[in-house]
Formats: structure tokens, C-alpha cells, sequence
DNA sequence: CTGAAAGCGCTTACAG
DNA sequence: CTGAAAGCGCTTACAG
């Protein structure tokens, strides 16, 4: 490897002056700067960062603990991340937790040897998680599942704000009807999201179909199955909000199966915008987007601001965004 | 921060043999190394790896570049790569290039000043790419997308021979009157898998219905039509063998649409076994995995037997597997 | 068994 | 404008 006095030598002068040439410091005179450049030019000079670190301190790398097994959050918000620190600003060491805390501690530790000047760490649903403490040398930010620390810094989706949003389209496509199939209820982002549909619902004189939505599991299992319960129950039903894309797929099909179309007898709308779920449909569905990119480009911002010495504390929502495909209106 | 020098002075003794005590090196009275590690453990002392990596040149990290948008690949590559290397050997730097060769070529930048020990780059699609030359400090493998040049080492699926499976399978359920509903014919991993599958046709004495595979897209629109023109043409087909996961639903929904039942009547099998897909269907889909882990774990043991001076050449293909679910047989 | 010294590759005051 | 010296935090021969 070719190390900065490599390049000295050839270029003729001292280390120190082949640096401060480098680094575009001024006091080197342009002919001294154009022979180092010539100089590490021919010789492919790379400089070596690890020097850099240990004598800065800071490393520029940030730790990025997720506990996310399919991707599904990690990859989105690791591509916000970047976009908000710079390519060559910081570099992003993903560690992959599996939802297991020893392995999350395990990590931690590896990454504090590292010297990381942050951390992001990312949960696999959107419920509250145990902090990780306030006594690590360095800021951290959770995203999308907070941290139960005040303290701390979290930055998720507004789920309440979401199932709002969902119900307001309905609305605003004519749909009064509105049956409510919600995910598995022992997670937050299911409860929150039916909650935020509810009171939205309240505020228009309406309730869901069967006085409240009826929870049940994240799959397309469940979607077929509530919708068939909804539609022998309240065959009148207009408009179907559902808990994640997954369900309203479900929902799809046994509307189709009852001979119900969608949208015109019917609107139907789905939670996450998974793409792969999305467009494949029949029609395409509509739905409510977390906007995971715009949570990792928060979280780091605010990991930046508080690398540089300010800090952010509590739960800050990033705002859902609603995408609109066939599925509710024509 | 605490240092090692800190540790020293609190157990009274010198930094190296305060080094050799945690380290564990022999020639250190044990009441000494008791006294270090006391200390060490009152002051929380994290041994600082930026330091060691400067010293012995290598810094335990590998880049891996992904271009692989949405994480389909990535994460299971990434998750194969951690078992494979150790959580405490090495630490991976994901760095996302989006497809763009710019990108890349920053991001390269970026890990070798940073002086990863190795990289592993992980195509979109399974087509080959272009390499990055021989002339890198550091050795590289190429997964999922193989490398243009044989002298690089490459890790990728077999697709030849995944069709060929699904036409296995097929056939031992009794299915002769088979569809290959193939996806976009410029990517390799539709023409392969298709070839694979006639090939093995062949060997059984039978050819796809229509004499050859047809290709499409990789959507379940795609799949849903191909399937619709099957069974204008041949309303025998007993046997659907789809590119893609997203083909097989469309191919699903499509059969069920034509009062088909699958499996009864019509078995039906899919390729790349993605979850969200495979178990939310009706039936749930039989599917060839790629077994993704596999790939990265390989990639990485490749890379580490590279880096420990024993490198690989040439393309290496990882065996695909079935999953058999209630789409195929009952 | 212990510790002083040198050095990994760089940057930064500080003399000249 | 240039360069010798010190130092970031650690490990490793080498004396003692």
C-alpha cells in the first residue's frame, strides 16, 4: 500500500507538506501542490482513513442495528440515511439483530470498539422497545419502534395520522359503508392505525360497519376471511380500510369471489405501499405509504444534529402519504 | 474515552503489559492480569479497534455494494455473510449503488480509503456485469450478478437448473400437459430457468405445451394473461411452471378465474420463493428458492479464503430448492 | 515477568 | 512556504 511518504518522497519534499498539499491547506505554494498531486497521482495514492480516525476521534462511520429479517424497513431507510449524511461523509455498518437482544448487545459492542460516532437502531414493528440506556459514548436514534426512554430520540410513523388518512379517501370517494379490517391486534401499528380510522370516522357522524373494526392477523388469510364475515354481515358495505396491504389483498379476493367490483361497487384501501403487493393487484390497490425513506432520512438528520451537539429528545412522526391506484376510485 | 493507558495507571503497571494482560498473551503473572482486567472493568474500557487496524493494516470490515433496490437480495446475502464471517471478525459497510456504475465507483472510493479487507458486490439482476478490474488492493466476489472476467470469482444461482426442478416436480405429480409462463426474456434468469425446464422436458420425451416456453414480464398482469392464452390454446394444460413468484399468482388467479383447480386439476409451481408472495395465496404457492443465505455464506467463505491469501476464479452456482406447498399437490 | 521504545499512517502546531 | 517533532491508541520485539 502507498502510504503518504511514498508520495513525499517522490514529489521531494516532507510528509507534512505532502499532507497539508493534499488537503488543499493553504501556506504550500502551487508548485509544491501540483508536484505532490502529479506525485499521488502516479503512485494511485489512497489515503489511509484509519490514521485519520484514530487521530480525529471520529471515525465517520454510523451503526445502523436493525431487527428487521426481511428488509422491508432496513433497506429504505439505509437509503434515506445515505442521502441525508453524504456518500463520503459517513459510512453506514449494518448489523442484523434478528429481533434476539443478546445478538443486539453483541453488536453494540462491536460497534463501540469500532468507534462509530452514532447509531441508528431499527425495530421490527412499530411498538415501544426497551431503551438501549442513556450511557453510550455516543448519540443514538431509534427508528420506527421508539424507544421507551424520553430521553431518548425516535423517530416513527404516524400510524393514528395514517388510518385517518385512509378514511378520509374514503370519504372523499363517496364511501360512507366502511367496514374496518385491522391487522393483528397485539401490535401497536394495528391498533393505531384502526384508532386514527375511527376517530376520523367520528368526526365525519359514522362509525365503522359492526360499530368497530374487527382485528384479526397481518395476512391475505385474514383479509379474505373478515371480508366474507363483513359482507354476510353488512352486505350494504362501500368501502373497506384495511390494515395493511397483505389483508387487502385478501380483501380483493373475496370481494371479487361475492361479485362485488372494485372500485365501483366497493373502495378499497391498504396500509405500507408494499410494492410487490401493490401493483400486482386487481385493480392496483391504494394505498397509505409510511414514507420509510423520509424516517431514515429524519433519523439521520437528527443523528447528525446530535453528533454535532444537539441533541433531540421524544418521538418525532414523520407524516404518511397516501397513494392512489384503482382500487378506490375510477 | 478511556484508553489503555488509563487502565495502566489505575492497575499500576505498563501499557504493553497492561496490552498483554487483556490480551491474553502468556508471560504475564496471573495477579497481574487480574489487576489489569479489574481495572479495566471498573473504567469500562473498550479496547479502541481503530488503533489495531492501523497497526496490523487490517481493519476486520468488508464493503458489500449492493444494487439491489428493494433488499430482495441483500438482506438474506447479508444475514448469510454475518454467519459466515463471525459477528466479531468481521463488521460489514453496505453501501447502496442503486444500479448506477457511478455510484459504485464512489462508493469503491469511499471502502478502499476506509481499507476494507474485502468486498462482495451484489447485482440487481443474475445477468453477468462488467468487472471491476483485477487491480484492486483487495480481493472481490461478485454475487447473484456474476463478473464478466473468469479470472474474478463469482457466486450465483443455478437457474438451469431450478427449471429444471420445477419441471421435476411437476412431473412427479403426474403432470405431462405442461405451460413454462417464463418472465422477461432479456434477463438471463428467465431465459435459464426456461431452458432448464425444456431441457428436462426433453429428457422425459415431452415439450411445453406450444412447443416453447413464453415469455413475458415479471408481474402477475403477465402471468394472468400468459395463463389466459394457455388454456384458449391448450385447455388440456395440467401443469403451469412460472419465471417468477408474481407470475404464478397472476397464473393462479387467472386458473381460479377459468373454474381450474389447483391442484386438483392444474399444478402450479413458482420461482424465487418469496414469502409475502408464496404463503398468502390461494393455495399457497410452490416455489424454487435461490436460497439467497446460501449465497451470501458461500460469497463470504470465498472472500475470507481470499483474503487469507487461497482466492477462487470463475463462476460458482449455488443449488436452488424446492418448496413444495398446496399449489402443486394436495 | 515487566516496561521502555519504536512504529502503524496520518495531521497539526511550531520553528525556521 | 517548508519540515522536524509530537501524538492519536495500540502492539510487538527487545532489554532487563
Amino acid at each position: 500500500m502507498i502510504t503518504l511518504a511514498d508520495v513525499a518522497r517522490r514529489a521531494g519534499v516532507s510528509v507534512s507538506t505532502a499532507s497539508k498539499a493534499l488537503n488543499d491547506r493553504r501556506d504550500v505554494a502551487e508548485s509544491t501542490r501540483a508536484k505532490v498531486r502529479a506525485a499521488a497521482d502516479d503512485l494511485s495514492f489512497v489515503p489511509n482513513r484509519v490514521a485519520t480516525s484514530l487521530l480525529s476521534g471520529r471515525t465517520g462511520t454510523v451503526g445502523l442495528i436493525t431487527h428487521d429479517l426481511e428488509g422491508r424497513f432496513s433497506i429504505p431507510l439505509l437509503m434515506g440515511a445515505e442521502d441525508a449524511f453524504g456518500l463520503n461523509k459517513v459510512s453506514v455498518l449494518l448489523c442484523d439483530a434478528r429481533g434476539d437482544r443478546l445478538r443486539e448487545q453483541y453488536h453494540l459492542g462491536v460497534l463501540m470498539e469500532r468507534r462509530i460516532d452514532g447509531l441508528i437502531v431499527v425495530g421490527a414493528r412499530t411498538d415501544t422497545r426497551s431503551s438501549l440506556g442513556q450511557d453510550l459514548p455516543v448519540p443514538v436514534v431509534y427508528a420506527y419502534a421508539p424507544s421507551d426512554d424520553p430521553e431518548d430520540c425516535s423517530i416513527v410513523s404516524d400510524n393514528v395520522r395514517a388510518g385517518a388518512l385512509g378514511v378520509e379517501h374514503l370519504l372523499s370517494a363517496g364511501r360512507t359503508r366502511i367496514a374496518i379490517i385491522a391487522g393483528d391486534r397485539t401490535y401497536g401499528a394495528a391498533t393505531e392505525r384502526a384508532q386514527g380510522a375511527v376517530a376520523r370516522l367520528a368526526e365525519a357522524g359514522l362509525e365503522p360497519l359492526g360499530g368497530q373494526p374487527v382485528f384479526g392477523a397481518w395476512t391475505e388469510d385474514w383479509g379474505r376471511a373478515g371480508t366474507h364475515a363483513v359482507l354476510a354481515r353488512h352486505s350494504e358495505v362501500d368501502g373497506v380500510l384495511c390494515g395493511s396491504d397483505q389483508i387487502a389483498r385478501g380483501a380483493l379476493d373475496a370481494l371479487r369471489d361475492a361479485g362485488r367490483e372494485v372500485p365501483a361497487d366497493v373502495s378499497v384501501v391498504g396500509h405500507d405501499d408494499w410494492e410487490i403487493l401493490v401493483t400486482g393487484s386487481r385493480p392496483p390497490l391504494t394505498s397509505i405509504s409510511m414514507n420509510l425513506e423520509d424516517i431514515g432520512r429524519l433519523a439521520a438528520r437528527r443523528l447528525e444534529e446530535a453528533m454535532e451537539g444537539r441533541p433531540s429528545h421524544g418521538v418525532e412522526a414523520v407524516v404518511p402519504r397516501l397513494v392512489v391506484r384503482g382500487s378506490s376510485v375510477s
